[in-house]
DNA sequence: AGCACGCCGACT
DNA sequence: GTCGGCGTGCTC
């Protein structure tokens, strides 16, 4: 009689799980979060499901160690075990890395902290305060309500509540846990959609009703009300007792999205990001692997979520570069979320103004099904880009508003409307040197120039987070005052707004704005009320803030990433401009809009100053088709990286020497990679350039079996579909 | 990911 | 002579 043994998967670099034997009287089914020992330390792992085929080699059974015990809280659904296996074949990862992703947020599982209550007993004590009766007042209701909200409510301290609770007119009890989130509602408030948009949420309805996998994209400029049809989706998730997924860009998760959704469900949703605590973290998962929470608004990493019964997945802003994860596994969050669409058999909906390349192909070979929505009726108009030539009309040295901008800008403000200028550059200025030497200040641990934020005095660089004070003489020569900065940043932008309208009240929004999420919410109403003239902004004001009373946007260097020839920085300023130009006339006003730019006939300047979506994708197709990049052409990134330059040089020569020989596949480099040192690690890179529908992951799998293993500190890290082309 | 083991340089 | 740096390999 052999004991029985199961697989269980680490959260590791490991790609094999490991056998453990099953204690008696324990039953354990794959999926399974288990407690096991490994080497001198506890861990958790996940009971994995058995390979089909006679795993290779078995381990000797004498060695094996037993499973400590079984987490009782929850288990990871099976299309969550499939999603794990087919994102580490994919992208090469070892498999316990890509558990990792999906049990990272729950190491710690929340020791529930007990909440207590209080209710009035009826009792009255001898001595009677103020404090004390407005405290009874409030709870004679006979409620019972959490200590601190009784004294809050009564206004009075926490401490008179635990006096009277000393004295017997309270008793305590402890409360039932508060639910990870509100059900929503499917019948709160029902939109008045228009006859497209009505049509589009009915299909998107008819998908979910399907309960198969399909893909969706919706497809509706800025303004067009992409959310309220998809909305229609979710809400038949919920009447249907299911759940729906709905994953963000984690920037676009603002106020602005929580408010419509609430006031289309009447609760918010559970959200689901980075800012979130752990403790309600700990929260949302039980509720989502227990099925009552049914709806969660996230960022990428929702995707791990072990929803008990995925009716719905929307990907909103799909384009967005942001779903993109580059360290550790790399992977894009919107193409994974299709696939775990696909092992749920649920449907899933892409929604842009600004479809991806790669999902507007899809959509036109007709793999995905395309739902187009048309402008707003009677709604206020995207507002078109008149060009302004830098060549021919740049503003004077120093400065960045060119005159016409100027002037424009000066219109709009005596007409009472709101400006917003757009600048994808953070901080006061993107370089620094010395007048009399030349040298430019680097950061010491990366190829980068150190960006000046005149607000925290002190230059930064926006790769690895290093920082010093700006200095006042120049390190190379010692020439004294002689750093001076070059180039702008949202902040010098303002500064000049300031010097050409001193009455305006104007504000920077970007990502490194201090005050966290509160400063930001408070900045934003400011704006909302007209508080403010001018908003100076990174591309932060391109996701999902309205600004009503927006009549004007600037852009102020559309050639900002162009130029360099990469296709895909082409796509992005396309995608971005669009949708900033997208922020005016949202209101009642026409918006207008000015691009400035040193390349007006660029095919990109064109289609936006046409306000030309359909030339754009006709270029860029073409171009992607030609040159057979993505979607037709497969790509693989390889980053060799070491401490030392020639170390990692080396052996990416070795690794490209070592590269198999395939039909249609060619290992280009190596050759630097863009940034050639980050954080103190020199950076090689191979490129690999595959025919469409080749499978690029068996192939590197098969060169990294013959490949020559790394030594020392170098390390290659793999990139499959990388972002960059170049 | 940890942690132990082992091989080399520089100190009480 | 040992302490400790890191490079290498293993953990069912």
């Amino acid at each position: 009689m052999t004991a029985s043994t199961v697989d269980v998967l680490l959260p590791l670099g490991l790609d094999t799980p490991y056998s453990y034997l099953v204690p008696d009287g324990l039953a354990l089914v794959p999926g399974d979060l288990v407690t096991v020992p490994l080497g001198s330390r506890l861990m958790v792992g996940c009971v994995w499901p058995r390979r089909g085929d006679a795993q290779a080699k078995e381990v000797d059974t004498s060695k094996l160690k037993a499973v400590k015990k079984r987490l009782d809280h929850r288990a990871l659904p099976p299309d969550l075990i499939k999603l794990i296996d087919w994102m580490a074949d994919y992208t090469l990862a070892p498999r316990g890395m890509v558990l990792r992703m999906a049990l990272r947020h729950e190491e710690n599982p929340s020791p529930a902290r007990e909440r207590v209550g209080v209710r009035a007993t009826g009792h009255t004590p001898e001595r009677l305060t103020a404090a004390r009766r407005r405290l009874l007042d409030v709870m004679s209701d006979g409620f019972v309500r959490a200590k601190t909200d009784a004294a809050r409510e009564a206004g009075v301290s926490p401490s008179v509540v635990d006096g009277m609770v000393d004295e017997g007119a309270l008793e305590t009890l402890v409360l039932p846990p508060p639910p990870a989130a509100e059900t929503p509602d499917p019948d709160h408030a029902t939109p008045t959609l228009s006859e497209p948009q009505a049509e589009a949420a009915a299909a998107m309805v008819e998908a979910v009703k399907a309960r198969a996998f399909s893909v969706h994209l919706l497809d509706g400029v800025t303004g067009s009300g992409k959310t309220e049809v998809y909305f229609e989706a979710v809400a038949e998730s919920i009447r249907a007792g299911r759940q729906a997924l709905i994953l963000l860009p984690e920037i676009a998760l603002t106020q602005a999205f929580l408010d419509r959704f609430t006031r289309r469900f009447g609760v918010t949703p559970a959200e689901w990001h980075s800012g979130v605590s752990t403790r309600r973290r700990g929260r949302i998962l039980r509720g989502v692997a227990e099925g009552e929470v049914q709806v969660v608004a996230g960022a990428r990493s929702a995707l791990f979520l072990p929803f008990r019964d995925l009716a719905l997945t929307i990907v909103d802003e799909e384009h967005d570069p942001a779903y993109k994860q580059e360290d550790g596994v790399a992977y894009h969050a919107r193409d994974m979320a299709v696939v775990r669409a696909r092992f749920s058999s649920s449907p899933i909906v892409l929604a842009s103004a600004t479809p991806s390349i790669e999902t507007e192909v899809n959509a036109r070979r007709g793999r995905y099904g395309r739902l187009a929505l048309p402008l707003r009726f009677g709604g206020a108009k995207v507002p078109g880009l008149a060009p302004i030539d830098l060549r021919k009309e740049g503003p004077p040295r120093g400065r960045w508003i060119a005159p016409r901008l100027q002037a424009e800008i000066g219109q709009t403000l005596e007409d009472g409307g709101q400006a917003l200028l757009f600048l994808n550059r953070r901080g006061y200025a993107p370089l620094t040197l010395c007048r009399s030497c030349g040298v430019r200040v680097k950061c010491p641990s990366c190829s980068a120039w150190l960006v000046e934020h005149r607000f925290r005095r002190r230059l930064t660089c926006h790769h690895c987070g290093y920082n010093a004070p700006v200095p006042e003489n120049c390190p190379a020569c010692g020439e004294k005052d002689s750093m001076v900065p070059c180039g702008p940043g949202v902040e010098r932008l303002q500064e000049e707004v300031q010097v050409l309208f001193p009455e305006a009240r104007s504000l920077v929004l970007s990502s490194d704005m201090t005050g966290g999420m509160e400063r930001m919410r408070a900045e934003l109403d400011a704006v909302a009320k007209g508080e403010v003239d001018v908003i100076v902004g990174t591309q932060l004001v391109a996701k999902g803030h309205n600004f009503p009373g927006l009549a004007l946007v600037g852009v102020v260097d559309a050639d900002v990433g162009l130029g360099q020839g990469d296709p895909r920085a082409a796509e992005r300023t396309f995608q971005l401009v669009h949708q900033v130009a997208g922020r005016a006339g949202r209101g009642a006003t026409e918006g207008r809009g000015f691009i400035q730019t040193h390349m007006p006939e660029h095919p990109v300047m064109q289609a936006l100053v046409k306000g030309d979506r359909t030339a754009f994708y006709e270029t860029e197709i073409n171009a992607r088709e030609e040159a057979h990049l993505p979607p037709y052409g497969r790509l693989a990134s390889l980053v060799i990286s070491a401490n030392e330059g020639p170390a990692a040089e080396g052996h990416a020569r070795r690794l490209a020497a070592s590269a198999p020989r395939a039909e249609g596949v060619r290992v280009l480099g190596p050759a630097e990679a863009p940034l050639a040192v980050l954080r103190g690690r020199h950076r090689w890179r191979l490129l690999v350039r595959a025919p469409r529908g080749f499978d690029l992951s068996g192939y590197l799998r098969a060169w990294r079996e013959v490949a020559p293993r790394p030594t020392g500190n170098t390390k290659v890290s793999i990139d499959v579909d990388p972002m960059s082309f170049m």
